[in-house]
RNA sequence: GCCGGGAUGGCGGAAUUGGCAGACGCGUUGGACUUAGGAUCCAAUGCCCAAAAGGCGUGCAGGUUCAAAUCCUGUUCCCGGCACCA
């Protein structure tokens, strides 16, 4: 095993007495200080021949400290963003806050600070440690969603989605948080419970809202789904999921022996209306309007329903409602079926949902699981209508295992349908229903419309007024902003705080002069953030939401090039944003379709095994990080530890890590980039001694890997492993170079281009490091517009590769030859080989397989 | 139940197209330097075997192939999403 003498003056102690250790600190707020003048620095050029680049991170909440989820989400854009900029790309990264919201009006009544105070102090504080840990923002561009020349505009295109229709107001029954005491879209409703406080049940109340058609949008969000190859597949899924589109059929049963036709009708909603001939029942979701007059006169039966409802509430409370029993209650009147005349009970029943389709089901339990399960408990008839197609005909038909749910079938049992497959009959049966004016295909969605109206303070006033004469009125364009009053007493509980401020809410209508009442609800935050990142394209603009040309030539035709957040928004935030766009692109604002080309979910970061929480005392602070071990080695573990798009299990040791290889790299530079070395502008000379040879072949290597990696598939730790490589051959070639050796190991023009590339391939990571470097060797003008190296092929190519040798797979051997060794060179050799032989006693070689540059295996029996 | 993702040393992970399993880092062990070392530098480190030779080894069981972490079939477990969706 060879290895290095130990030298009789080793690095070691030669840099404990003349080098400086790695001061991440000192270096650190050097340059920060530095940035912090020169606020140009990472400002978007506003006319520019280059191509641009849209990178955004998901902007904070500022609930007062970044934690390391952040870190790691910026991290990820900040070094991409580098990145772009050092390939000449005009870049724009922005930032901002989206500040309004719940947190700061529980602080305001737990601090006693208004909320406004509180979050702006927040942001103040956040704002900080971005800048500690060095993030390249356009500042100039940042945005602050609860400040008036933000939300005035959220207002404005609520007057715009109002006079087009998409808002509009109803009373309908809608999510209540108990806690956050207001109303939740059905998007911030998880299991049951409000996505804020997951021991809190949502209640279900009755309420005049403010709601926004983006059901007028779901076949285009869903549609425009497959033109988003740049997304995750599983945040299309879950969009797809939510969406939930479903194609089936519309039949009207009518209420056997009602008095009024007209009332009589109970919509189904079906997606298998093949199968209707074999429907045994008919059932009703309990809260469905027609057993309201069922049961007014009948005590008895209401009080089963309530019983059902009762039900439905403790399924959802468990959170798992497949698995609550199936319950239901004979009204004891019929329906009419209305492609045979059929008379079937009426059911009430808990496993019935009012929000989904109808809220009437016809119950088929020959081909339905749930339908079989409950026709089994209160022996309902089941009627099979469907005859299996089985390859197989042993299997075949006769007595198939109910229910049978599958679409290969032929009809039975069906009038004039029989003998049709299920898919024509399907078709014909939508036919004949239009055809009869009972019923018709029809298209259901998952998808509700979004309610914004929130009963609560710190959040944008809806800008409308309720006039006795005119009814509903939109405040006029040029009234807004609609300030949010200061000093509102926020404690009191019960309606919106805003209804208690006279001043705000006396009003004058703006048609006919008269008293008129303000709205006192507030938008829905997710209103803020669902266009926020067009603003930044023309931050300061006071007389529009953003100049059409500025966000044209940053969204193009594909929009953001890169977004970059948590999966937490794969629903929520990403939808919204997306119906947003497609609204203001009907606006004829901008042209593209969809808000973002490409998204990225970075994954979660954990502490021993489990998520961050105060209560399991494992959460990781960024300052802490900072303060030991440095700004670069905090941000640039969060790339090393897994790639980005992987759970990251934290580990103190592992920034360590990264902090000790910073330190090996900046003592090599610091010993390295001795002021005299500056003269050399030789290129590097076209033959190499072997060791220098070695390390030049390694530069051109690292430098493909780095950059393949950030054109590709983004796993930053195999980048930075390759730095590292790079790193420790240097170190390895410096080792005699210490036992007193005058001539330099590596030659000093080979040496200034590794120096310089390890400085331009750290500056995405190292940001501050890199500068430090960059600086050290000399090098003037700013590292962030420096070239990003370019690797050549040919300094990369190996000279000399050791082929692996198998024998029937296993290997044996390995043999050195020059790269482009002929085959038979090469198996001459390894049939000389000792070992190869050895294996081969005995045995007759049957073939040869050989593997240009990777192995040969030779074939024996 | 349905739809995703995953399982590789003591740990985080690497292996980009079927071609040397374990890059890089952490940890551990040994050494150098030292008044000292929790700094730094060097080396070793998948498992079995005293060592060598050899064997075994990518959740499990099979299969395809000259060759499988990678492809196929079946299966277990873990994580995430959706869920009486008619």
């Amino acid at each position: 095993m060879p290895h290095n003498e130990p030298a009789s003056v080793s690095p070691a102690s030669r840099e404990a007495q003349t080098e400086e250790r790695y001061d991440a600190q000192r270096i650190e707020s050097k340059w920060s200080a530095l940035w912090q003048q020169d606020s140009a620095l990472y400002a978007a050029e506003a006319s520019s021949s280059k191509p641009k680049y849209y990178v955004l991170e998901m902007l904070p909440y500022p609930s007062g400290a970044l934690h390391m989820g952040h870190v790691r989400n910026y991290a990820i854009g900040d070094a991409l963003a580098r990145y772009m900029w050092m390939n000449g790309y005009n870049v724009l990264h922005p930032m901002g806050w989206d500040s309004f919201g719940l947190p700061a009006e529980n602080a305001a009544i737990q601090n006693n600070t208004p909320p406004r105070e509180w979050t702006l102090r927040n942001v103040a504080a956040m704002k900080a440690q971005m800048k500690r840990l060095g993030f390249a923002y356009d500042w100039s561009r940042e945005v602050t969603t609860c400040l008036p020349d933000y939300y005035r505009w959220n207002q404005w295109f609520f007057i715009k989605l109002f006079e087009k229709g998409v808002a509009y107001r109803k009373k309908s029954r809608v999510n209540w948080c108990p806690k956050c005491a207001t109303v939740l879209a059905n998007e911030q409703v998880v299991n049951g419970r409000c996505w804020r406080h997951e021991d809190t049940l949502v209640e279900q109340r009755e309420l005049e809202q403010w709601f926004l058609r983006i059901t007028n949008y779901s076949d285009e969000l869903l549609r425009d789904l497959d033109r988003l190859p740049g997304w995750p597949e599983k945040v299309r899924t879950m969009q797809r999921n939510w969406i939930g589109r479903s194609e089936g059929t519309l039949v009207d049963f009518k209420l056997d022996g009602a008095p009024d036709p007209a009332t009589s009708s109970i919509a189904v909603f079906t997606t298998r209306v093949d199968t209707i001939f074999g429907a045994t029942s008919v059932q009703l979701a309990p809260q469905h309007p027609l057993v309201a007059r069922l049961t007014q006169h009948n005590d008895l039966l209401r009080a089963q329903v309530d019983q059902l409802i009762a039900e439905q509430r403790k399924a959802r409370e468990v959170g798992d409602i497949g698995e609550i029993e199936k319950h239901g209650v004979n009204t004891g009147r019929y329906a009419v079926n209305p492609y045979n005349g059929e008379k079937v009970p009426l059911w009430v029943a808990n496993y019935i949902l009012m929000d989904y389709g109808t809220g009437a089901i016809m119950s088929v339990p020959a081909h339905d699981d749930r339908d079989f399960e409950f026709a089994k408990k209160y022996k309902l008839e089941v009627r099979l209508v469907i005859l299996p197609t089985v390859d197989d005909p042993e299997e075949t038909a006769v007595d198939p295992p109910l229910p049978f749910t599958t679409m290969q079938g032929t009809l039975v049992n069906s009038g004039p349908f029989g003998g049709m497959t299920c898919e024509a009959a399907i078709k014909a049966m939508s036919e004949y229903a239009e055809a009869h004016g009972f019923g018709k295909a029809t298209v259901t969605y998952r998808l509700k419309d979004w309610g914004i109206s929130r009963q609560r303070y710190w959040g944008t006033p809806i800008p409308m007024l309720y006039c006795e004469k005119d009814g509903i009125v939109a405040v006029p364009e040029k009234d807004l902003p609609v300030i949010l009053p200061e000093n509102v007493d926020i404690t009191l509980t019960g309606g919106s705080p805003l209804s208690r401020v006279p001043e705000f809410v006396n009003a004058t209508c703006p048609r006919c002069g008269g008293p008129a009442r303000r709205e006192t609800d507030t938008m829905d935050t997710f209103v803020d953030s669902s266009w926020y990142f067009y603003r930044y394209t023309d931050a300061g603009n006071d007389g529009a939401p953003f100049d059409r040309e500025k966000a044209g030539y940053w969204f193009g035709e594909r929009g953001i090039d890169q977004y970059i957040g948590g999966i937490e928004h794969a629903i929520l935030h990403l939808i919204y944003s997306r119906f947003w766009t497609k609204f203001m692109r009907d606006m004829g604002l901008i042209k593209n379709d969809e808000p973002v080309e490409r998204l990225f979910s970075q994954g979660m970061i954990i502490k021993g095994g489990a998520k961050m929480s105060k209560s399991l005392g494992n959460v990781v602070s960024p300052d802490d990080m900072v303060e030991r071990y440095g700004a670069d080695s905090a941000r640039m573990y969060t790339l090393f530890a897994t790639s980005p798009d992987r759970e990251l299990d934290w580990l103190d040791e592992g920034v360590e890590g990264i902090e000790r290889f910073l330190g090996r790299v900046y003592r090599f530079v610091v010993r390295n980039s001795h002021p005299s070395h500056r003269q050399w502008h030789d290129p590097v000379p076209p033959i190499l001694a072997n060791g220098a040879r070695a390390i030049q072949r390694k530069l051109h290597q690292t430098i493909k890997r780095v950059s393949d990696d950030f054109q590709g598939r983004w796993h930053f730790n195999t980048s930075i492993a390759a730095v590292m490589e790079l790193v420790n051959e240097l170190y390895a070639a410096e080792g005699p170079v210490a036992a007193g050796s005058s001539a330099p190991a590596i030659p000093v023009p080979l040496l200034r281009e590794v120096q310089r590339v390890l400085a331009l391939l750290l500056a995405p990571f190292a940001p501050h490091l890199a500068h430090e470097l960059w600086e050290m060797l000399g090098e003037k003008g700013s590292l962030l517009r420096a070239p990003w190296p370019k690797y050549d092929p040919t300094l990369a190519r190996e000279e000399e590769i050791e082929i692996p040798v198998q024998v029937n797979g296993k290997l044996r051997s390995r043999v050195l030859v020059p790269a482009d060794a002929s085959r038979e060179n090469i198996e001459q050799r390894a049939f000389a080989d000792e070992k190869v032989r050895a294996a081969l006693v005995g045995k007759k070689v049957v073939k040869v397989i050989f593997v240009i540059g990777k192995l040969m295996n030779i074939v024996a029996r």
